[in-house]
DNA sequence: CATGAATGAGGCTTCATTCAT
DNA sequence: TATGAATGAAGCCTCATTCAT
């Protein structure tokens, strides 16, 4: 991992620690789910030991929450930032909206995450608020904010926007749970690409006015 | 304990012993995840002791597929028989299909095995794959067939039928993981059947010719 | 240690299982302590593993207060009896049941228990509470009654009860403190025996109208 | 952190480390015991960091045994100069040493001490053979003398020294037990000056030719 | 001298699994 | 068949101790 000259038997990197073990863990969460994940293996994985982790969380329930936490909140912001800067169509935001949003989430943890916080809110109950206050909630305001303009503006048909956002999110979501838990085992795994084109495409025809 | 000479009402027979355990091993496993089920907890539900589960089924594991493979296969039957029968428009044939299965998922306990599913499937590859093959795959030929139905009939627009079934599939299992897992959690609880009249609308919108 | 003819791999033993375990618990919580007695250690002395513990207690605090509880009561109860039955001197009565203290104490694992307590109490606050109230209280109150008793009857001098109760039950705590914690290393062990009549010879002059 | 260029008012000395680190480690065996006591704990409250601990004692075990032979010696001494000078009587040199060891040891952290080593001297035989050996014995030494030279001088009656040294030493030690274990837990604490006029009460009036 | 990040052995606790009855 | 007492491997967490800086 990191490529320095001459490793002493351990190196002071304080300042990495956090991120190095939130990295690991994010990697074993996702890959094993919360339960069978061993802290144990967070730490090799991270280039320390058991006790080390300790020293920065905790313990598993602390340490799972700031992945959550640490991994959901920047992708989020910057989606948002988005918005703002949009001039256009409101078809074309959308269309915008999706791409980048799959464009970060792929290359971030928060595919992941998505599973993880399916499978786990029911033992967090704490942690599923913060992420339906936090993420679902923004998340789904955007959306609403992105069809009422639509629709303000004569692009879009008047549709229930509060139901409608659910449906316009739910394959954006399942794309992201495909990849990470079933779609590793299936013969023929999704492309997104396609499937992101099918989704705008099924979406601005069902939308346009 | 309870030595009572004979068993008041109805007999509780043996035959019907595996049916039970499955029964309260499908609560507890949606309920609580499958690492967090204990296996005496199961037990204890289906009115047995500890030791009479391993009579019926081999161990964790082995409960955990049957409880998957049973509660998975009859609903696809189900829903396959629906399609065959069907005269009326594509359109038509599409929002049967899904109303119907939500009826049918949402009064067993499937809803619970698409949550299991997510989050458990990395931990059991090849329970992963005979979800694949005998669900997954099986869903989306049938939506397949409605889509190529449709269109050679002239009744849709010519879409990627490969790419859109997942698309259009993807509402329908975000709903039951919704209602599964972070929608206790959400202040304003997903309403199902406006959230299926907007899918349908959006779908039929969207792919009407 | 139970000599049956044939020891199968385990042998049920339920109704006895507690018992034993709280034997054990009580020799090696006296022997070294709270912290430094594990319990596996408790559990293989008492001829089981360490999970069977877990069935009878709820984890290592809950077996400590249970030792101690299960090993005082009964004392102080035996204790009490004596004094009802009581028709001679006051002497007679202050001697008896000094005697009668350290004849019962000595055989049983209270001895140990005093260590214990004031070992631990700084640690189990409700236990130590418990102790003051079914313990101490309890001891006080016989030994002020004794000495009410001698005044009332002119057989002991006018002496300020309260603080003299203490005083004089000092003596007999510090012998089972020594016993059990520093004795067995003193070059020159104490005598019981001689203690207790130098004990009771003091008091009884002390207190002598 | 506080990287202050000069340190403000009494500069902290190399020299005071040890007495600062025993002074915060007696505090805590007390208040704790011996095995809650964290090392951690004891160098924040003498304000150094865990590693310097270890430049002054050997560890744990070490830092406990200094803590033992630090407090107690001095009192011992102390106490033993004060029968040198005394001239009057048996009776009020007993009460003299009664009241001031009271008074020194309840301002030192002697108290402390007599809980610590009833608790832990089975776990370091060999600080309780020293304990013995410097503390109990040449304690009770003393008592003895002062019992012979009343008997010798005719003001004490004649009594088993050997077995009644233990029996007068025994309350004062129960006070320091109580003061520091259970006492606290009390719903009426005792009050130590009652306590010891009774004490003395009962000696005198118990030992009186 | 002093620091404090890092270590890893060790203890408590859980629970899937076994098996004598 | 059914039971449930018993097992023991495995995981979380603590903390005395070390050592590069």
């Amino acid at each position: 991992m990191s490529a320095s000259a001459k490793e002493p038997r351990w190196e002071r990197r304080k300042q990495d620690r956090p991120q190095e073990l939130l990295a690991a863990a994010l990697e074993l969460f996702v890959e094993r789910g919360y339960a069978a994940t061993r802290l144990e293996d967070v730490a090799t994985r991270a280039g320390v030991s058991k006790g080390t982790l300790y020293l920065y969380f905790d313990g598993k329930e602390s340490l799972f929450k700031s992945v959550v936490r640490t991994n959901v909140l920047p992708l989020l912001d910057q989606a948002e930032a988005r918005i703002e800067g949009h001039a256009g169509s409101s078809a074309e935001l959308l269309r915008d909206l999706i791409l980048h949003w799959w464009q970060s989430a792929s290359h971030s943890g928060v595919v992941g995450i998505a599973k993880l916080m399916v499978a786990e809110s029911g033992n967090f109950p704490e942690l599923a608020r913060f992420y339906h206050d936090e993420v679902t909630a923004r998340g789904d305001a955007t959306v609403v904010r992105v069809l009422e303009r639509g629709m303000a503006r004569g692009e879009f048909r008047r549709v229930d926007a509060d139901a409608m956002k659910k449906v316009i999110v739910a394959p954006l979501i399942m794309l992201m749970l495909w990849e990470q838990s079933l779609a590793p085992c299936a013969a023929t795994p999704i492309d997104p690409q396609a499937y992101l084109e099918s989704m705008i495409d099924l979406c601005l025809n069902g939308l346009k006015a």
